[in-house]
Parts: C-alpha cells; structure tokens; sequence
DNA sequence: CGGGAAATTGACATTAATCAAACTTAGTGG
DNA sequence: CCACTAAGTTTGATTAATGTCAATTTCCCG
C-alpha cells in the first residue's frame, strides 16, 4: 500500500468525525466536541492481523476505532485461545488497561484499523471537567458488559448449530449499526479458526457445522470470510432478538 | 435518623459502613461520604433464593452488596439458563439497568443479603459533582469486565474438571478480599445445579466431576455447599493465578 | 513451481448430555 | 414419632455432541 510513517499522516480533525454524523451515535456539545478534538493525541492505523494490545501490558494509551474491527481475545499458558468480544467503529479498545495496571486481555485487527489516541493518563481530567463524556464511558463499559454477558450465554448453553447462527447474526446486526459496511453487506470477513475460538469449539467441528448450514442455504462460505444468505432463519435458530438501542455514546 | 414511617428499619450510616474500614477497600474523602450518605435512599433485605432484579424489568435503583451474596445470569425462552457472575460485598448490581432502558439480566440472592440502595435518576449528579466517584464506578464495571472475560475463557476453552477448579479457586478468592467469609473459610454455600449454570455443563456431568474431585481429596460436598480441601491443587489444576488488586473503590 | 494459510473430510476417541431411577436429608403435618 | 414430600445429590446405562488425528484440497502469492 502507500507510504507509511514519513510523511506525516492525515488526520481526521474531530470537527468532521465520520461517526459523529452516523445515525445510531449521539452528537456533542460544542464544548465537548472542542475538548475531545484536543484530547485526541493522534491516530494509530495497523495492518490486518496486527497485536494492537497485548495481554500483561501497560499502554500509556487508550483508543477509539475509527473504522476496521479487531478482536479481543485471552490465551491460556498451553496456547488456547477464548476471542472474548469484537470491536468495531465506534467501540472503545483498551479502556480497561487504562483504568487497571495492565491489560487482562490482547486485542488483534481483523482488517486493517484506524483508531483514535487518547492519554491514559488524561483520563481523569475527562471526569473532571466533562461529566457528560465520563457518564458515557461508563455507559460504553456497560454496554460492553451486556455483550459478554450474551456471548457466555451463548457459548455457556447454546448447541454448536445455534453458537454459529447467533454469532453471525449479532455480527451483522453490529456491523450494521457501527457502520463498518455499508446497511445491507452480508459478507463477514472471518477465519473459521476465529469463529472456533469465539464459540469454544475446535476448528474441525466448526468447520461441519458451518458446512450443515451452508447445506441448508442459510450461509455459504466464500474466500475470506462468511456470505450471510437467509438472515431471517439464522436470527430464529439462535433465538436471538434484535436489539433496538437508543442512539449510542462514543468518544 | 429522623423517625419517618411506621417502624424505622436500622440502617448502618455510611460513616460506619463496614466494608469502608475492610481491607482492600479504598476510603472516602469526608465530602464523598457525606455525598454517599445522602446519595443512599435506604438499605434492602432480601432472603435466600429470592429475585433481586428481572430481565427485561426497568428498576429505579441500583444497589450495592453489604453482606450476603448473589449471582447475575440470564435465561433463553425454552429455559436453559447460564449464571454469568457472583456479586459479593462491595459489589455493584443494577448499574446496566441504570444507564440503559432495561435489565438485561435478572439477579437472585444465593443467601440472604443486605443491600444499600441507590437512585437510577440521581446517578448523573454524582458524575457532575464527584468525578472520583463516578471514575470508580468505571473501574468497578470494567472489573466486571475482566471478570467476565475470564469465565467466558473458562467455559469455552477449559475442560469440566478445570472449570470446577477455576471455580472454586476464583469464589474463593474473591470472598477473602471482599470479606464475605472469614479470612481462610473454605465453605461455598452453593448447589450443583448453581455450579452447572455458572459452567456450562449439565447437572449429572457436573456431578460426576466434583465427585471425581472429591474422591482425589480436593474438595468434598457437605450438606448445603462445597468444602475445598486442597486449594493449592485446585488453582495449579486450573491454571489459574490469584489476582494481586490494588485498594479497591467502591460506593 | 513451491510454500503456506485456510478449508475440508473421514475415521476414531473422548467428553458430555440425556434418561431413569434411587438415595439422602430436612421439613411438614398427622 | 411416623409417613410423606421436596430439594438436592448420586449412579449406571445409553446416546449424542464434540474433539483429535491425519490427510487432502484449494487457492493465493512470491
């Protein structure tokens, strides 16, 4: 691709920030938008299949994604991996780390990112002056938390056929909201090796039951990644239900 | 301690809130805890087995944990239910349902408690008026976070025997630094079904495995819970390490 | 053309779920 | 004090789900 680090790189100044206009995400204030502009330190932009953030480290910084999606993810010793969640336009990445001594999980991007520097050590100043913005994070930290809480549901007590329906099906339905693709993109680029390791199964089993629904017309696996054919069907077999959020914080 | 309805129920002044003096739990400025005081509306009693809080329900208040404990989880529509986490002492229950429209998971007493209840509608003022405040309210939902991510760790990539080990080592550890036991009590009041719940697996499986365990004399089961016998063994069989925290916040 | 990453397949082993029943204990009412 | 019940635990037999192993295939890329 082009140039890298030389030259110095465009940013996108907060003032036109494409989320902000994006349905689904709630507007500042003038005087949060001027904060946020100076808060920002910079962008970071990583390659697919890029370690952004790595489990036992201390980062001066947290970020924002501009666009792209990574996952995060936890190993144990013997190398077993549990992806946990997946972020994506919008979604806070490290805020964790920034509160605690170090980071308690690793995050790797899926596709090529770009993100949104902040200083960790600003943090507080944020809660300081800007109680909004605080509240909002907080905000953010919950929404996370109801996503985990439905993945262990999920991995905890869903068969192996309705793990896959509901991931590709809450993956569309946050794609679709974060704008990462256009409204009705249906492609998910993703490794079956990822999906495995987001459901808490082994690669070969996933492999068959994806192989099953593709059987069945409701997906069909393309290179790189997953063609969603019959959303409708995949959303009944996970017992899954849209959610209907109100319009969205973000930093 | 005005005399208002007909019997006044004793409730500890957040002045002489037990779990502030505990160890491992962070003080208040004397500003913060006038706050705190004014901010707690009241204190709730509930019994063992009893339904704090209902998915999908819109509660006016959220809560912090005094003494007893409980568990958060969430059910499907043909009623497998999975159990996502334990609050104890100086834990919050209720923030999600406070920042977004409804629970999205239901709460139950797993003995009897006693909470400190706070106003959902008065939250925003303690972010505009102690940013400290509203900083650890961030810090206590991303250890829910963390804590989140590795019990999804747990049952998507542990084996059964590991998950009861990582179980009971992590219940453990947590209820010595909440004092929610006695500093080295080893009893977990806690039914096999409960443990099944929280780990994916189905009651006689798990059954069959704590029996395994027991008859290695790591643990036995008494009438009403389960005795650890060798926590030593428990954590090296679950890979797991206990968690050095800092001075913790709390509200 | 060779190499590597990802997907696929079949055979087989292991783990965990399901079914059905018995057992234990505490509480309840006669 | 004794059925009787209910909740929780235990067990064995059987079935179903999932993991592991070992190739093979496909396709992209240098």
């Amino acid at each position: 691709m082009g140039a890298d680090t030389a030259a110095p790189p465009v940013q996108y100044p907060c003032e036109m920030c494409p989320l902000r206009a994006r349905k689904g995400f709630r507007d500042f204030y003038p005087e949060e938008l001027a904060f946020v502009s100076r808060f920002k330190k910079g962008e970071l932009s990583v390659q697919k299949g890029a370690t952004l953030l790595m489990e036992g480290s201390r980062n001066p910084h947290f970020y924002t994604v501009l666009s792209g999606w990574g996952f995060r993810y936890k190993l144990m010793p013997d190398g077993r991996r549990q992806i946990v969640n997946f972020a994506m336009p919008g979604d806070l990445v490290g805020l964790q780390g920034s509160l605690m001594e170090e980071m308690q999980h690793s995050v790797e991007a899926l596709s090529s990112m770009l993100l949104c520097v902040f200083e960790r050590k600003e943090l507080y100043g944020l809660y300081r002056h800007f109680p909004r913005l605080a509240y909002d994070l907080t905000w953010m930290a919950a929404r996370e938390e109801v996503m985990l809480d439905e993945n262990l549901l999920s991995v905890g007590r869903r068969t192996a056929v309705e793990r896959v329906a509901y991931l590709v099906a809450s993956i569309l339905d946050r794609a679709a909201s974060s704008g990462l693709w256009p409204k009705n993109a249906t492609e998910i680029p993703i490794t079956q090796q990822q999906v495995a390791d987001t459901l808490g199964l082994s690669l070969v089993h996933t492999n068959k039951i994806i192989r099953k629904l593709a059987e069945r017309g409701l997906l069909k696996w393309v290179e790189g990644g997953c063609r969603v054919m019959d959303l409708k069907s995949l959303q009944r077999l996970a017992r899954w239900e849209e959610s209907t959020l109100e319009s969205r914080p973000f930093l």
